[in-house]
DNA sequence: CAAGGGGTCACCCCCTTC
DNA sequence: GAAGGGGGTGACCCCTTG
């Protein structure tokens, strides 16, 4: 297994309690290939598609996209735009996601499937091709082993069909044995609860065009996520309140944030130099400082110097500690307090703690060139040199 | 009709198109009353109603609370509270919908069901009662005529059925009439879709409890708005990044507020003088700048004067154009700018333009206790009197 | 139309307080 | 536990833009 020569290695991931209900066999109902096994833990067929040195292999070389809106079948009544290619997120040119089969000279039959992401277990999600078939496979141009799968859709299956799927499914496969319904049923049920119906896998294999029997061990992409879900959908920094403040922070801050969950998600500010994260801290917040799944408010953490001579350049992130995935990262300036910036270095720690009488400023901000690019209000900049009126004449005192 | 004693007035609300299948008579399966009419337009039975001076009639001497969720049947497993009086939002001591019968001896039977609000007709939503059944009347004890509904839920009919309910309806009320199956069906259809599903009132009405007849015109109480729904639902800002800002307007602020229609939703600032709004104006956003239906971000319109000499109060809230409904208001002050503070009145607008040099401070905050009360974030506070450290540097030059 | 989005309906849970 | 709320989720339904 660890001899595979594609680029991607499953092989941390064939452990779910899933493998004794669904097998290695595909069940679908339109295909040709007939039933291989029932059984996984025989690999009665699997010998020939041991890879050798020189033997024939399948290789991804186009990964589909990460994020994906999985769709209802009640959704499907026009178009929704199909699963592209993973470098169409970087250039623009649309690409889909692609696979060759190598080392290979006969005719073949090449099939996708949607597999599941722990597992090298069939998902109940199901694919869709322009055709409107359930299922997809294409068999190569003769010459050419590169097959490209444009025009598939992932089809969103209900919830509560998943445990029925999982039973008949087994039924199918293990036709001549007896089983205790009620068990079987408690069991499917409970298996379907494992499937993660927010990730899903493509799973391309070979196939000998006459006998069905598969040419190599199949591979599987890169997982793709749901983009409507909360749990794996990409996550987002829309837009922020301010985007500068005092390296003390303490600061509020409002984020405008896509679809998170309030009990896992967090904010981070931290530093970057040379590419390398030399400073980083969480902000603060509770439970109830997320809004309805789409608003964070939060503190910022202080810098880990408060007193700072020049303005630091921070970013602010995202983070999902289920997962760890993190948003792009919006620009966040620490400001640089006047004191400090003329290098007066005396204690002035006594008068934070004065309440009574204050001054206010939003910062220290000497100069419109040392703001970060304006991320998402270009018109905040405004904020700034109109203030120009006010300390201009208390400078010129 | 108008010279009906109860403070509330329906004369304005029995024009739906409704009527000819509703009709006035009511329907409902388990009721002791005798069909009485199907047709509203004759009123035969209605004369016994009809207020002539000194005549019984029904006061309703506690209206229901003007918001309430209503709930699907599925959500009726536990309890989920009741329907509470209008006067428990402002006193704390729990009240529930009272009705009384006035200028009237002998027994009685009082009925409260669920009436539209655009007409008289019956609700698809049906009333939920502490005994679980789907109606609710009660008998006044002998000798005091106001009945006090307690424990009573609105549950929430499926969009889907209305149209079947109003057809079965239909049916029942005009049992030897014939009709066009098809016709009468897109009829409901159609008609179903004018039932809005997130406005009922109550409807009480009087019953002499042998006959059933009614012994006076029914009253409709306030319209009660639908809490889960961003058409009828309370507006609320709940939280705001700033709450003071320049005269000149144009600063961005985000606030957080309960679930809106971006299409369907205002901020306004305003003035309030002895209790008039001396000034009003609406703050500037687009579509996009709603996020989600729980955030906005917009830019503060300008004060009617640049030049206050002294911090100016003003309110913001949050106006629903579809209803002309409004949030409760926020404070928000407009500071007075240092140079007009000190009556320095020259001119300074050819500056604005200048957009290469500036030094920037939020506003010209002198106090802190010119500072509005804190209504959100009491920690607001550290920003400004921080910013101590940095402005007395400078006006010390 | 295609290709993307966002909102909504029902329903399902989760908190708090006693 | 019940009572009295509240928020989140699946499935579905729309709407913008080109």
């Amino acid at each position: 297994m660890s001899s595979c020569p594609s680029d991607y290695d499953p092989s941390e991931s064939s452990k779910s309690p899933q493998s004794i209900w669904e097998s290695g066999g595909y069940s679908s109902p339109s295909q040709q290939v007939p039933q291989l096994t029932s059984n996984l833990t025989e690999l009665s067929v699997d010998h020939s598609y041991r890879y050798n040195g020189n033997g024939p292999y399948l290789q991804i070389t186009e990964q589909p996209q990460k994020y994906f809106r999985f769709r209802y079948v009640s959704e499907m009544v026009g178009t929704h735009g199909c699963l592209l290619g993973k470098s169409y997120t970087t250039n623009k040119v649309k690409t889909h996601p692609t696979v060759e089969l190598v080392n290979y000279t006969g005719r073949a039959l090449i099939k996708c499937q949607l597999s599941q992401n722990k597992s090298e277990d069939e998902h109940p999600h199901k694919l869709l091709d322009e055709q409107d078939r359930d299922m997809s496979h294409h068999v190569p141009e003769h010459g050419s082993y590169r097959v490209v799968f444009a025009g598939m859709g992932i089809i969103h299956a209900a919830k509560k069909e998943v445990a029925g799927w999982l039973y008949r499914k087994y039924i199918q496969q293990n036709k001549n044995e007896k089983f205790n319904k009620k068990e079987l049923e408690a069991h499917c049920e409970r298996m379907s609860k494992e499937i993660d119906l927010n990730i899903v896998r493509l799973k391309f294999s070979a196939h000998d065009i006459d006998t069905g029997i598969e040419i190599c061990r199949p591979v599987f992409s890169e997982p793709i996520y749901n983009l409507k879900c909360a749990s794996t959908n990409d996550l987002k920094i829309c837009r922020i309140s301010r985007c500068y403040g005092r390296p003390r922070g303490g600061e509020d801050i409002f984020i405008f944030v896509e679809k998170v969950n309030k009990k896992n998600i967090q904010v981070r500010f931290f530093r970057l130099e040379n590419g390398e994260r030399t400073w980083s801290a969480m902000a603060n917040f509770l439970l109830s400082d997320v809004h309805h799944q789409y608003a964070i408010a939060f503190r910022t953490p202080p810098y880990v110097n408060h007193q700072i001579s020049e303005d630091v350049q921070v970013f602010i992130e995202l983070v999902r500690p289920s997962d760890g995935r993190t948003s792009a990262p919006m620009e966040f300036t620490y400001k640089a307090e006047q004191i400090y910036k003329q290098n007066k270095k005396r204690k002035t720690t006594s008068s934070y703690s004065s309440l009574d009488s204050s001054s206010g400023s939003a910062g220290s901000i000497k100069s419109i060139s040392e703001l970060p690019a304006p991320v998402v209000f270009a018109e905040n900049v405004s904020f700034f040199y109109d203030t120009l009126l006010i300390l201009q004449p208390m400078t010129n005192l």
